[in-house]
DNA sequence: TCTTAGGATCCTGTATACCGTATCCCTGAT
DNA sequence: ATCAGGGATACGGTATACAGGATCCTAAGA
């Protein structure tokens, strides 16, 4: 028992086993998305191979396809540096993403299925519910779950894999700046249109939702440059 | 002596310094746009690593590079396999890329520089004579170019370090598939529209130009399909 | 002859150790 | 206070070793 759906051929004992590489970077993608490792830090790979006990071979691996993701830049032979997102890096971040959360939005309308939506309506649930008792950080997890799930429901696995990277800065720059409560009611309106099955409609939605987003970020960083100025 | 360009402090003397990791994927990538390593190819460490007289450690990061290009799938404890595209892969590689070219070029309507646009000119004029002399090889290549001009035309890093890797992989189909003689017309009127400065124009030129492509893709991998019959 | 079990083999994933060299930082002299 | 010199540090790369999963070959059995 306890293993279940396992129909046809290839079963996936130990389909759990991740290499080693991948589990630190998640490890260090984490730690810097919640800012253990601020912009700037260098990520020298041995103290971080021997504060993870294992050797340099894997964390040089992850920080690699931290570098592939944006997370950090590697400077030749000086190592890995955690990036500081410009104000340009941003704007840049939010075209990207604008566009290609709208063709995702738009393939999620004719390709959902109905149990897919159903999944969604269930996180939409639990974000309402954290909403309710206040609880910022499970609001902030639902939104960011959300807009997993639009790009699941897309059925377009390059949409994914280009854009899952470029999610990951995003929650990081909101979790930074964002206020996950405005989020969340656009999210519903969002969602609506996708479930109407109309393209156009939930394209609508979706860049709508992009450019509010933007505002947002702008207006809170220029505010923290205000408070903060150039060293 | 000998050394020249030294003025200040830190001056490229080696700025064409490259790890060893970034040529060896750059080769290996070059072997599979060749077809020297045709889907289904399985990549072994050792045996490049022999090969190119380098140890196993850079092949690996070569590997895990080309992973996150999408030029070869990674199965645990298996090993690399140069990719097959699917159909539905080809189908979601020009969704994406229809998009995201349509952003570049909406873009470098509005930023490209008058320098800017007298070099992609110049481009267009190499392909003009390739084509007149019938030159294939070089109108595919003066073709390949055209397309990395126009996302450097956009003025957005991060839209050209998300599109390179597919870009890569288009030539890569392309080169099996495409007419290199269509094409350039094409993007002759394309960039008419772009050097106009109309962001509207240039992004329907783009659209066009990329159902265009995938009209041409599509239609050849059909009658392939016709004369190899599924094994 | 076909199937299957078992073992040999290949190759990845990881660890260790080590070297050259670029960069950084500290110290000391001017 | 500035600048040069001399470690110290850490990256980039090599070489080697080894456990264990995946594959393949072979030989025994039905």
């Amino acid at each position: 028992m306890s293993r279940q759906a396992d129909a046809s051929g290839s079963f996936d004992i130990d389909a759990d086993y991740k290499p080693l590489r991948d589990r630190v970077r998640d490890e260090l993608r984490q730690r810097i998305i919640d800012d253990v490792y601020p912009a700037g830090t260098r990520l020298v790979e041995t103290e971080i191979a021997a504060q993870l006990g294992v050797s340099r071979l894997p964390v040089r691996e992850a920080i690699r396809a931290l570098e592939s993701e944006g997370f950090v830049k590697t400077i030749p032979r000086r190592g890995a540096v955690v990036v500081e997102l410009s104000a340009q890096d941003i704007e840049e971040l939010f075209d990207v993403r604008e566009t290609l959360e709208v063709l995702a939005s738009r393939q999620a309308a004719t390709r959902a299925t109905k149990a897919e939506l159903r999944r969604v309506r269930g996180i939409l649930a639990r974000g309402r519910k954290a909403l309710d008792t206040g609880d910022r950080v499970a609001l902030g997890k639902a939104n960011e779950a959300f807009h997993d799930e639009i790009l699941k429901l897309s059925h377009n696995s390059l949409l994914q894999t280009v854009l899952e990277p470029l999610q990951g800065r995003l929650h990081w720059l909101l979790r930074q700046t964002g206020d996950p409560y405005d989020l969340f009611e656009e999210h519903s309106a969002w969602f609506e249109a996708i479930a109407s099955g109309s393209a156009d409609l939930a394209a609508e939605h979706a860049r709508r939702h992009a450019r509010l987003n933007r505002e947002i970020v702008r207006t809170l960083l220029a505010e923290r440059q205000q408070q903060a100025p150039p060293a």
